[in-house]
DNA sequence: TAATAAAATAATATCGATAAATAGAAAATC
DNA sequence: GATTTTCTATTTATCGATATTATTTTATTA
Protein backbone atom coordinates (compact mmCIF):
# COMPACT_ATOMS: atom_id res chain seq x y z
CA UNK A 1 0.00 0.00 0.00
CA UNK A 2 1.60 3.28 -1.13
CA UNK A 3 1.11 5.32 1.94
CA UNK A 4 -0.50 8.80 0.54
CA UNK A 5 0.47 11.22 2.88
CA UNK A 6 -1.53 14.48 3.57
CA UNK A 7 -0.05 17.49 2.68
CA UNK A 8 -0.66 18.98 5.80
CA UNK A 9 0.49 16.16 8.15
CA UNK A 10 4.72 16.29 8.20
CA UNK A 11 7.29 15.24 10.12
CA UNK A 12 7.88 11.78 11.47
CA UNK A 13 5.03 9.12 11.96
CA UNK A 14 5.63 9.81 15.72
CA UNK A 15 5.09 12.91 16.26
CA UNK A 16 1.89 13.34 14.54
CA UNK A 17 0.63 10.45 16.15
CA UNK A 18 1.72 12.23 19.77
CA UNK A 19 -0.24 15.30 18.31
CA UNK A 20 -3.05 13.27 17.38
CA UNK A 21 -3.47 11.44 20.99
CA UNK A 22 -2.63 14.37 22.61
CA UNK A 23 -4.92 15.95 20.84
CA UNK A 24 -8.21 13.58 21.53
CA UNK A 25 -7.46 13.37 25.05
CA UNK A 26 -7.75 17.14 25.91
CA UNK A 27 -10.70 17.79 23.67
CA UNK A 28 -12.29 14.34 25.67
CA UNK A 29 -12.40 12.20 22.44
CA UNK A 30 -10.97 9.94 24.09
CA UNK A 31 -12.47 10.21 28.09
CA UNK A 32 -10.76 10.44 31.62
CA UNK A 33 -10.11 7.23 32.64
CA UNK A 34 -10.71 5.58 29.54
CA UNK A 35 -8.57 2.51 28.64
CA UNK A 36 -6.31 3.15 25.70
CA UNK A 37 -6.48 -0.15 23.25
CA UNK A 38 -3.37 -0.61 21.18
CA UNK A 39 -4.68 -2.51 18.81
CA UNK A 40 -7.97 -0.24 17.86
CA UNK A 41 -5.55 2.87 18.34
CA UNK A 42 -3.04 1.07 15.90
CA UNK A 43 -5.98 0.55 13.47
CA UNK A 44 -7.54 3.90 14.12
CA UNK A 45 -4.46 5.99 13.04
CA UNK A 46 -3.09 3.86 10.98
CA UNK A 47 0.36 3.07 11.93
CA UNK A 48 2.30 0.13 13.63
CA UNK A 49 3.29 -0.80 17.13
CA UNK A 50 6.50 0.73 17.60
CA UNK A 51 5.38 4.91 17.10
CA UNK A 52 2.47 4.48 18.87
CA UNK A 53 3.78 3.39 21.84
CA UNK A 54 6.43 5.81 22.03
CA UNK A 55 3.56 8.56 21.36
CA UNK A 56 1.85 6.75 24.75
CA UNK A 57 5.12 6.81 26.38
CA UNK A 58 5.51 10.75 26.11
CA UNK A 59 2.32 11.43 27.31
CA UNK A 60 2.99 9.49 30.56
CA UNK A 61 5.61 11.84 31.22
CA UNK A 62 3.49 14.59 30.41
CA UNK A 63 0.70 13.21 32.75
CA UNK A 64 -1.95 12.85 30.59
CA UNK A 65 -1.75 8.75 30.12
CA UNK A 66 -1.39 6.78 33.16
CA UNK A 67 1.04 3.58 32.97
CA UNK A 68 -1.30 0.36 34.87
CA UNK A 69 1.27 -1.94 36.21
CA UNK A 70 3.36 -4.38 34.04
CA UNK A 71 1.77 -5.92 31.16
CA UNK A 72 -1.84 -4.18 31.55
CA UNK A 73 -1.44 -1.05 29.38
CA UNK A 74 -2.45 2.81 29.41
CA UNK A 75 -5.29 4.51 31.00
CA UNK A 76 -6.22 8.22 29.91
CA UNK A 77 -5.64 9.90 33.37
CA UNK A 78 -8.79 10.13 35.64
CA UNK A 79 -9.77 13.95 36.77
CA UNK A 80 -10.66 14.84 40.28
CA UNK A 81 -10.67 18.13 41.73
CA UNK A 82 -7.70 17.38 44.10
CA UNK A 83 -5.82 16.97 40.59
CA UNK A 84 -7.48 20.09 39.58
CA UNK A 85 -6.85 21.86 42.55
CA UNK A 86 -3.02 20.73 42.31
CA UNK A 87 -2.58 21.53 38.76
CA UNK A 88 -3.63 25.09 39.13
CA UNK A 89 -1.90 25.45 42.46
CA UNK A 90 1.72 24.73 40.69
CA UNK A 91 0.41 26.59 37.30
CA UNK A 92 -0.11 30.17 39.55
CA UNK A 93 3.39 29.63 40.58
CA UNK A 94 5.14 28.40 37.53
CA UNK A 95 3.73 30.67 35.53
CA UNK A 96 4.54 33.71 37.91
CA UNK A 97 8.21 33.04 38.16
CA UNK A 98 8.11 32.76 34.45
CA UNK A 99 5.81 35.72 33.60
CA UNK A 100 8.04 37.75 36.00
CA UNK A 101 11.27 36.90 34.03
CA UNK A 102 9.90 37.35 30.71
CA UNK A 103 8.63 40.69 31.11
CA UNK A 104 12.51 41.70 32.44
CA UNK A 105 13.57 39.93 29.75
CA UNK A 106 11.48 40.58 26.78
CA UNK A 107 12.66 42.32 23.79
CA UNK A 108 10.89 43.50 20.65
CA UNK A 109 10.29 40.28 19.18
CA UNK A 110 8.25 39.61 22.24
CA UNK A 111 6.05 42.47 22.55
CA UNK A 112 5.24 41.72 19.01
CA UNK A 113 4.37 38.26 19.68
CA UNK A 114 2.02 39.07 22.38
CA UNK A 115 0.59 42.04 20.37
CA UNK A 116 0.00 39.45 17.89
CA UNK A 117 -1.95 37.13 19.29
CA UNK A 118 -3.95 39.21 21.79
CA UNK A 119 -4.68 40.79 18.57
CA UNK A 120 -5.71 37.10 17.07
CA UNK A 121 -7.98 36.05 20.19
CA UNK A 122 -9.85 39.43 20.15
CA UNK A 123 -10.85 38.59 16.59
CA UNK A 124 -13.57 36.27 18.39
CA UNK A 125 -16.33 38.33 19.19
CA UNK A 126 -18.22 35.79 21.01
CA UNK A 127 -17.44 32.16 20.47
CA UNK A 128 -20.50 31.32 18.72
CA UNK A 129 -22.14 27.77 19.92
CA UNK A 130 -23.16 27.19 16.31
CA UNK A 131 -20.73 26.44 14.13
CA UNK A 132 -18.46 25.46 17.19
CA UNK A 133 -15.92 23.09 16.18
CA UNK A 134 -13.88 25.24 13.67
CA UNK A 135 -13.85 28.05 15.33
CA UNK A 136 -13.29 26.62 18.75
CA UNK A 137 -10.14 24.94 17.40
CA UNK A 138 -9.09 28.44 16.38
CA UNK A 139 -9.57 29.78 19.73
CA UNK A 140 -8.34 27.16 21.57
CA UNK A 141 -4.71 28.01 19.04
CA UNK A 142 -4.81 31.24 19.60
CA UNK A 143 -5.57 31.31 23.14
CA UNK A 144 -2.39 28.86 23.81
CA UNK A 145 -0.43 31.31 21.49
CA UNK A 146 -1.40 33.90 23.55
CA UNK A 147 0.11 32.23 27.40
CA UNK A 148 2.99 30.86 25.47
CA UNK A 149 3.77 34.29 24.06
CA UNK A 150 3.20 36.44 27.40
CA UNK A 151 5.98 33.78 29.44
CA UNK A 152 8.00 33.21 26.08
CA UNK A 153 11.19 35.51 26.83
CA UNK A 154 11.84 34.49 30.40
CA UNK A 155 15.02 32.58 28.70
CA UNK A 156 14.20 29.60 31.12
CA UNK A 157 13.49 26.35 28.78
CA UNK A 158 12.84 23.97 31.51
CA UNK A 159 10.33 26.22 33.40
CA UNK A 160 8.38 26.56 29.92
CA UNK A 161 8.63 23.05 29.44
CA UNK A 162 6.60 22.59 32.67
CA UNK A 163 4.22 25.21 32.15
CA UNK A 164 3.43 23.85 28.84
CA UNK A 165 2.84 20.29 30.74
CA UNK A 166 1.17 22.00 33.24
CA UNK A 167 -1.36 24.61 30.48
CA UNK A 168 -2.37 21.17 28.88
CA UNK A 169 -3.31 19.44 32.07
CA UNK A 170 -5.97 22.14 33.25
CA UNK A 171 -6.83 22.51 29.58
CA UNK A 172 -8.14 19.11 29.50
CA UNK A 173 -10.47 20.10 32.77
CA UNK A 174 -11.49 23.39 30.63
CA UNK A 175 -12.41 21.89 27.27
CA UNK A 176 -14.55 18.71 29.03
CA UNK A 177 -16.41 20.60 31.67
CA UNK A 178 -16.63 24.15 30.44
CA UNK A 179 -16.76 24.17 26.69
CA UNK A 180 -20.50 24.19 26.12
CA UNK A 181 -21.33 26.75 28.88
CA UNK A 182 -22.26 29.67 29.57
CA UNK A 183 -19.91 31.65 31.63
CA UNK A 184 -20.64 34.68 33.30
CA UNK A 185 -17.03 36.30 32.31
CA UNK A 186 -15.61 38.74 30.45
CA UNK A 187 -12.35 36.88 29.40
CA UNK A 188 -11.37 39.16 26.80
CA UNK A 189 -10.95 41.65 29.15
CA UNK A 190 -8.92 39.62 31.51
CA UNK A 191 -6.88 39.10 28.72
CA UNK A 192 -6.07 42.43 27.10
CA UNK A 193 -5.85 43.53 31.14
CA UNK A 194 -2.84 41.03 31.53
CA UNK A 195 -1.00 41.93 28.14
CA UNK A 196 -1.20 45.88 29.01
CA UNK A 197 0.34 45.26 32.21
CA UNK A 198 2.91 42.68 30.87
CA UNK A 199 3.82 45.23 28.04
CA UNK A 200 4.14 48.06 30.28
CA UNK A 201 6.41 46.12 32.22
CA UNK A 202 4.41 46.32 35.18
CA UNK A 203 5.15 42.84 36.54
CA UNK A 204 3.60 42.81 39.97
CA UNK A 205 -0.14 43.89 38.46
CA UNK A 206 0.56 41.48 35.42
CA UNK A 207 1.65 38.55 37.83
CA UNK A 208 -1.24 39.38 40.14
CA UNK A 209 -3.70 39.73 37.46
CA UNK A 210 -2.33 36.26 36.08
CA UNK A 211 -2.78 34.12 39.07
CA UNK A 212 -6.42 35.52 39.09
CA UNK A 213 -7.12 34.58 35.57
CA UNK A 214 -6.19 31.44 36.18
CA UNK A 215 -7.87 30.71 40.04
CA UNK A 216 -11.20 32.17 38.22
CA UNK A 217 -11.19 29.67 35.50
CA UNK A 218 -10.26 26.91 38.19
CA UNK A 219 -13.25 27.86 40.28
CA UNK A 220 -15.67 27.69 37.30
CA UNK A 221 -14.75 24.42 36.59
CA UNK A 222 -14.88 22.92 40.03
CA UNK A 223 -18.13 24.30 40.75
CA UNK A 224 -19.05 22.43 37.74
CA UNK A 225 -17.31 19.11 38.32
CA UNK A 226 -19.82 16.13 39.04
CA UNK A 227 -20.11 15.86 42.71
CA UNK A 228 -18.37 12.42 42.50
CA UNK A 229 -15.09 13.63 41.99
CA UNK A 230 -15.27 15.90 44.57
CA UNK B 1 17.85 -17.99 22.28
CA UNK B 2 15.96 -18.85 25.78
CA UNK B 3 16.31 -15.72 27.54
CA UNK B 4 17.72 -16.00 31.09
CA UNK B 5 16.44 -13.59 32.78
CA UNK B 6 18.75 -12.38 36.03
CA UNK B 7 17.12 -12.87 39.19
CA UNK B 8 17.88 -9.43 40.19
CA UNK B 9 15.97 -7.38 37.44
CA UNK B 10 12.70 -7.79 37.19
CA UNK B 11 9.38 -5.97 35.19
CA UNK B 12 9.63 -4.97 31.43
CA UNK B 13 12.45 -4.77 29.42
CA UNK B 14 11.30 -1.34 28.76
CA UNK B 15 11.49 -0.42 32.80
CA UNK B 16 15.05 -2.04 32.95
CA UNK B 17 16.13 0.17 29.83
CA UNK B 18 15.19 3.15 31.22
CA UNK B 19 16.59 3.01 34.43
CA UNK B 20 19.40 1.59 32.92
CA UNK B 21 20.00 4.51 30.51
CA UNK B 22 19.00 7.33 33.18
CA UNK B 23 21.41 5.27 35.69
CA UNK B 24 24.36 5.47 32.67
CA UNK B 25 23.52 9.35 32.14
CA UNK B 26 23.21 10.72 35.08
CA UNK B 27 27.28 9.22 36.38
CA UNK B 28 28.33 10.53 33.02
CA UNK B 29 29.17 6.99 31.56
CA UNK B 30 27.43 8.44 28.63
CA UNK B 31 28.18 11.81 28.60
CA UNK B 32 26.47 15.42 28.05
CA UNK B 33 26.18 15.95 24.14
CA UNK B 34 26.86 12.14 23.44
CA UNK B 35 25.17 10.53 20.55
CA UNK B 36 23.14 7.74 21.42
CA UNK B 37 23.25 5.27 18.68
CA UNK B 38 20.32 2.85 18.62
CA UNK B 39 21.95 0.09 17.23
CA UNK B 40 24.96 0.01 19.63
CA UNK B 41 22.68 0.44 22.67
CA UNK B 42 20.89 -2.23 21.36
CA UNK B 43 23.71 -4.59 21.56
CA UNK B 44 24.78 -3.70 24.45
CA UNK B 45 21.70 -3.85 26.35
CA UNK B 46 20.54 -6.95 24.16
CA UNK B 47 17.54 -5.59 23.81
CA UNK B 48 15.55 -4.52 20.62
CA UNK B 49 14.27 -1.06 19.26
CA UNK B 50 11.11 -1.06 20.53
CA UNK B 51 11.60 -0.84 23.93
CA UNK B 52 15.10 0.92 23.80
CA UNK B 53 13.40 3.77 21.92
CA UNK B 54 10.29 3.76 24.54
CA UNK B 55 12.69 4.26 27.10
CA UNK B 56 14.98 7.13 25.18
CA UNK B 57 11.21 8.76 24.29
CA UNK B 58 10.92 8.89 28.41
CA UNK B 59 13.90 10.46 28.59
CA UNK B 60 13.67 13.42 26.59
CA UNK B 61 10.50 14.24 28.46
CA UNK B 62 13.02 14.77 31.36
CA UNK B 63 15.49 16.66 29.88
CA UNK B 64 18.21 14.22 29.69
CA UNK B 65 18.13 13.65 26.05
CA UNK B 66 17.41 15.78 23.56
CA UNK B 67 15.43 14.90 20.05
CA UNK B 68 17.44 16.51 17.16
CA UNK B 69 15.80 17.11 14.13
CA UNK B 70 13.68 14.19 12.41
CA UNK B 71 15.91 11.23 11.63
CA UNK B 72 18.57 12.48 12.98
CA UNK B 73 17.91 10.41 16.19
CA UNK B 74 19.27 11.60 20.33
CA UNK B 75 21.87 12.81 22.42
CA UNK B 76 22.24 13.32 26.12
CA UNK B 77 21.48 17.07 27.02
CA UNK B 78 24.69 19.08 27.65
CA UNK B 79 25.56 20.88 30.35
CA UNK B 80 26.17 24.67 30.69
CA UNK B 81 26.09 26.85 33.88
CA UNK B 82 22.43 28.79 32.48
CA UNK B 83 20.76 25.08 32.27
CA UNK B 84 22.63 24.71 35.97
CA UNK B 85 21.29 28.07 37.22
CA UNK B 86 17.98 27.61 35.75
CA UNK B 87 17.42 23.79 37.16
CA UNK B 88 18.44 25.39 40.67
CA UNK B 89 16.37 28.26 40.96
CA UNK B 90 13.33 25.48 39.70
CA UNK B 91 14.19 22.87 42.15
CA UNK B 92 14.51 25.47 44.82
CA UNK B 93 11.35 26.93 44.23
CA UNK B 94 9.14 23.72 43.70
CA UNK B 95 11.30 21.60 46.95
CA UNK B 96 10.21 24.75 48.68
CA UNK B 97 6.60 24.35 48.03
CA UNK B 98 6.49 20.59 48.49
CA UNK B 99 8.68 20.91 51.40
CA UNK B 100 6.49 23.16 53.23
CA UNK B 101 2.72 21.50 52.65
CA UNK B 102 4.94 17.96 53.68
CA UNK B 103 5.78 19.51 57.00
CA UNK B 104 2.17 20.16 56.93
CA UNK B 105 0.35 17.79 56.17
CA UNK B 106 3.24 14.71 57.85
CA UNK B 107 1.60 11.72 59.35
CA UNK B 108 3.68 9.28 61.76
CA UNK B 109 4.76 7.00 58.84
CA UNK B 110 6.59 10.31 57.40
CA UNK B 111 8.25 10.78 60.18
CA UNK B 112 9.47 7.40 59.89
CA UNK B 113 10.92 7.70 56.32
CA UNK B 114 12.52 10.97 57.12
CA UNK B 115 14.40 9.59 60.19
CA UNK B 116 15.12 6.43 58.95
CA UNK B 117 16.74 7.61 55.18
CA UNK B 118 18.26 10.12 57.77
CA UNK B 119 20.09 7.90 59.72
CA UNK B 120 20.89 5.81 56.77
CA UNK B 121 22.74 8.37 55.13
CA UNK B 122 24.30 9.35 58.29
CA UNK B 123 25.85 5.77 58.35
CA UNK B 124 28.74 6.75 55.53
CA UNK B 125 31.21 8.60 58.00
CA UNK B 126 33.32 9.92 55.13
CA UNK B 127 32.66 8.86 51.51
CA UNK B 128 35.63 6.85 51.07
CA UNK B 129 37.60 7.51 47.86
CA UNK B 130 39.28 4.25 47.94
CA UNK B 131 35.94 2.07 47.04
CA UNK B 132 34.35 4.71 45.64
CA UNK B 133 32.13 3.14 43.27
CA UNK B 134 29.84 0.33 45.46
CA UNK B 135 29.97 3.23 48.48
CA UNK B 136 28.98 5.99 46.22
CA UNK B 137 25.86 4.11 44.83
CA UNK B 138 24.88 3.00 48.30
CA UNK B 139 24.84 6.75 49.34
CA UNK B 140 23.25 8.45 46.35
CA UNK B 141 20.59 5.68 46.93
CA UNK B 142 19.68 7.10 50.57
CA UNK B 143 20.30 10.55 49.45
CA UNK B 144 17.77 10.84 46.95
CA UNK B 145 15.81 8.80 49.59
CA UNK B 146 16.43 11.25 52.48
CA UNK B 147 15.61 14.19 49.67
CA UNK B 148 11.98 12.37 48.59
CA UNK B 149 11.50 11.23 51.85
CA UNK B 150 11.55 14.95 52.85
CA UNK B 151 8.68 16.25 50.70
CA UNK B 152 6.98 12.84 49.59
CA UNK B 153 3.53 13.97 52.40
CA UNK B 154 2.90 17.02 50.39
CA UNK B 155 0.02 15.29 48.38
CA UNK B 156 0.72 16.87 45.47
CA UNK B 157 1.52 13.89 43.19
CA UNK B 158 2.41 16.44 39.77
CA UNK B 159 4.27 18.73 41.99
CA UNK B 160 6.79 15.07 43.47
CA UNK B 161 6.84 14.11 39.66
CA UNK B 162 8.36 17.53 38.76
CA UNK B 163 11.05 17.84 41.65
CA UNK B 164 11.55 13.99 40.94
CA UNK B 165 12.47 15.15 37.47
CA UNK B 166 14.55 18.37 38.87
CA UNK B 167 16.65 16.04 41.01
CA UNK B 168 17.79 13.79 38.15
CA UNK B 169 18.73 16.86 36.49
CA UNK B 170 20.78 18.43 38.88
CA UNK B 171 21.88 15.40 40.53
CA UNK B 172 23.72 14.87 37.15
CA UNK B 173 25.47 17.88 37.65
CA UNK B 174 27.08 16.88 40.72
CA UNK B 175 27.92 13.50 40.01
CA UNK B 176 29.89 14.35 36.84
CA UNK B 177 31.62 17.54 38.65
CA UNK B 178 31.69 17.35 41.93
CA UNK B 179 32.42 13.65 42.37
CA UNK B 180 36.05 13.01 43.29
CA UNK B 181 36.81 16.57 44.48
CA UNK B 182 37.21 17.17 48.02
CA UNK B 183 34.58 19.78 49.43
CA UNK B 184 34.76 21.73 52.28
CA UNK B 185 31.50 21.29 53.28
CA UNK B 186 29.53 19.23 56.25
CA UNK B 187 27.05 17.65 54.04
CA UNK B 188 25.93 16.05 56.64
CA UNK B 189 25.17 18.37 58.88
CA UNK B 190 23.35 20.43 56.52
CA UNK B 191 21.05 17.25 56.04
CA UNK B 192 20.37 16.76 59.78
CA UNK B 193 19.83 20.49 60.38
CA UNK B 194 16.92 20.34 57.65
CA UNK B 195 15.85 16.77 59.05
CA UNK B 196 15.44 18.54 62.53
CA UNK B 197 13.87 21.25 61.71
CA UNK B 198 11.59 19.67 58.97
CA UNK B 199 10.05 17.07 62.26
CA UNK B 200 9.99 19.96 64.44
CA UNK B 201 7.94 21.29 61.93
CA UNK B 202 9.40 24.87 61.75
CA UNK B 203 8.66 24.90 57.94
CA UNK B 204 9.89 28.29 57.76
CA UNK B 205 13.36 26.96 58.65
CA UNK B 206 13.63 23.81 56.99
CA UNK B 207 12.75 26.00 53.86
CA UNK B 208 15.26 28.16 54.11
CA UNK B 209 17.77 25.84 55.25
CA UNK B 210 16.67 23.92 52.16
CA UNK B 211 17.09 26.44 49.58
CA UNK B 212 20.55 26.84 51.15
CA UNK B 213 21.70 23.19 50.61
CA UNK B 214 20.36 22.89 46.88
CA UNK B 215 21.77 26.61 46.50
CA UNK B 216 25.19 26.14 48.33
CA UNK B 217 25.82 22.65 46.00
CA UNK B 218 25.12 24.54 42.75
CA UNK B 219 27.55 27.29 43.61
CA UNK B 220 30.20 24.70 43.85
CA UNK B 221 29.39 23.00 40.95
CA UNK B 222 29.65 26.46 39.04
CA UNK B 223 32.71 26.96 40.53
CA UNK B 224 34.75 23.56 39.23
CA UNK B 225 32.50 24.05 35.54
CA UNK B 226 35.01 24.35 32.83
CA UNK B 227 35.09 27.35 31.69
CA UNK B 228 34.12 27.03 28.33
CA UNK B 229 30.61 26.02 29.51
CA UNK B 230 30.40 29.29 31.62
C1' DT C 1 -25.59 -23.53 43.40
C1' DA C 2 -21.28 -21.38 44.60
C1' DA C 3 -16.58 -21.80 44.18
C1' DT C 4 -12.73 -23.30 41.73
C1' DA C 5 -10.03 -24.84 37.86
C1' DA C 6 -9.16 -25.32 32.97
C1' DA C 7 -9.39 -23.70 28.46
C1' DA C 8 -10.05 -20.21 25.12
C1' DT C 9 -9.67 -15.53 23.96
C1' DA C 10 -7.82 -11.05 23.84
C1' DA C 11 -4.37 -7.70 24.85
C1' DT C 12 0.28 -6.34 25.72
C1' DA C 13 5.31 -6.27 25.25
C1' DT C 14 8.99 -7.50 22.49
C1' DC C 15 11.42 -8.95 18.50
C1' DG C 16 13.85 -9.07 13.93
C1' DA C 17 13.38 -7.31 9.36
C1' DT C 18 12.54 -3.60 6.02
C1' DA C 19 12.21 0.94 4.23
C1' DA C 20 13.50 5.68 4.42
C1' DA C 21 16.71 9.16 5.38
C1' DT C 22 21.18 11.09 6.44
C1' DA C 23 26.12 11.58 6.52
C1' DG C 24 30.40 10.59 4.56
C1' DA C 25 33.51 9.46 0.68
C1' DA C 26 34.80 9.51 -3.94
C1' DA C 27 34.34 11.43 -8.46
C1' DA C 28 33.34 15.18 -11.48
C1' DT C 29 33.03 19.99 -12.61
C1' DC C 30 34.27 24.81 -12.57
C1' DG D 1 42.26 24.04 -5.57
C1' DA D 2 37.73 24.57 -4.21
C1' DT D 3 32.99 23.35 -4.86
C1' DT D 4 29.41 20.63 -6.27
C1' DT D 5 27.48 16.15 -7.37
C1' DT D 6 26.89 11.26 -7.14
C1' DC D 7 27.32 7.05 -4.95
C1' DT D 8 27.92 4.19 -0.85
C1' DA D 9 27.55 3.08 3.93
C1' DT D 10 25.55 3.99 8.10
C1' DT D 11 21.71 5.08 10.98
C1' DT D 12 17.12 5.99 12.01
C1' DA D 13 12.08 5.22 11.85
C1' DT D 14 8.58 2.06 10.96
C1' DC D 15 6.38 -2.25 10.16
C1' DG D 16 4.22 -6.92 10.78
C1' DA D 17 4.84 -11.08 13.32
C1' DT D 18 5.64 -13.65 17.66
C1' DA D 19 5.78 -14.69 22.41
C1' DT D 20 4.16 -13.51 26.78
C1' DT D 21 0.77 -12.15 30.06
C1' DA D 22 -3.92 -10.99 31.51
C1' DT D 23 -8.90 -11.61 31.11
C1' DT D 24 -13.03 -13.95 30.08
C1' DT D 25 -15.60 -18.04 29.32
C1' DT D 26 -16.67 -22.64 30.08
C1' DA D 27 -16.40 -26.80 32.54
C1' DT D 28 -15.88 -29.25 36.88
C1' DT D 29 -16.28 -30.31 41.62
C1' DA D 30 -17.72 -29.70 46.49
Amino acid sequence: MAHTKTPTESGTVFSTTLSRLRKEILTGAIGPGEKLRLDQLRTTYDVSFSPLREAISRLVSEGLVLQAADQRGFQVAPVSADNLREVTLLRKSLEVIALQRSIQHGDDAWETEVVSSMHHLSKFKSRNPAKMDDIDEAWEGWHRKFHTALIGACRLPVLLQFCDTLYDLSDRYRRNFLQFRHVPRDVQSEHSAIAEAALNRNAELACRLMEEHIELTATMILAVLPTELR
